[in-house]
DNA sequence: CTGAGGATAGTCT
DNA sequence: GACTATCCTCAGA
């Protein structure tokens, strides 16, 4: 079942916990693609030095500060990555989505990532996950929860119901408020992206193997 | 498997 | 001109 306004209108925190075990899909042209969420950070609307909202509302993060389950696309080194809008409009807090396990439209991704690509690299990492599920600024802004190219559902009737346990770190990539235990991922799942000491449990098994 | 270093381009100061 | 919420390649164990 697609996730309504009401899934995005809470605290970012929740939120992002709640991401987990998601299942984010993408339609395009060229064919539709899908997978579970292994991976997110939130980024708070106050006292988050390190969110983009902290210094104000600007042309590049508007979006940011549009209504709960708006799409807010950002470029970052000739790259993109992904976040999902939460709370109140005007608030300026959203979830990155930094990792995905793949589900359906391998192939899809395989290509638009390129072939040498193994399995495991074809979504780690926010960049890599937009690349393979073809967002870039033309979906910045777009409501997720009426866009048929790309939204989020609670779960596939395949998979059904998913056991897994929630994992808490500082998040990746960042240089300022790194203290915030703000990145959250499912523990031991070997498409979550980063270092080697942020997985307790290495290498459990993927919720692909549960199909 | 790990860590280091450079490439990359759009936005803001 | 400096800054990134990154990725890829390469070297080494």
């Amino acid at each position: 079942m697609k996730l309504d306004y009401s899934f995005y209108d809470r605290p970012t925190i929740k939120v992002a916990r709640d991401l987990l075990g998601k299942l984010l899909i993408r339609e395009s042209p060229e064919g539709l693609v899908s997978g579970v969420i292994v991976e997110v950070e939130a980024y708070l609307a106050k006292d988050d030095e390190a969110s983009h909202s902290f210094s104000g509302i600007k042309n590049r993060n508007s979006s940011m500060f549009a209504a709960p389950g708006t799409l807010y696309v950002y470029p970052i080194h000739a790259k993109y990555c992904m976040n999902v809008v939460t709370e109140q409009s005007g608030q300026g807090a959203a979830v990155l989505i930094r990792a995905v396990e793949p589900m359906e439209g391998i192939d899809l991704m395989q290509s638009r990532r390129g072939e040498k690509i193994g399995l495991r690299d074809l979504t780690r990492g926010p960049a890599r996950l937009c690349q393979a599920f073809a967002v870039d600024r033309l979906l910045d802004g777009v409501d997720l929860t009426t866009s048929t190219a790309i939204w989020l559902e609670d779960s596939s009737p395949e998979l059904g119901k998913l056991v897994f346990s929630v994992a808490t770190s500082e998040r990746i990539g960042i240089s300022r408020a790194q203290d915030h235990q703000l990145r959250f991922f499912v523990d031991g799942n070997r498409f979550v992206s980063g270092c080697a000491r942020c997985h307790s449990l290495p290498n459990k098994d993927a919720f692909r193997s549960h199909v």
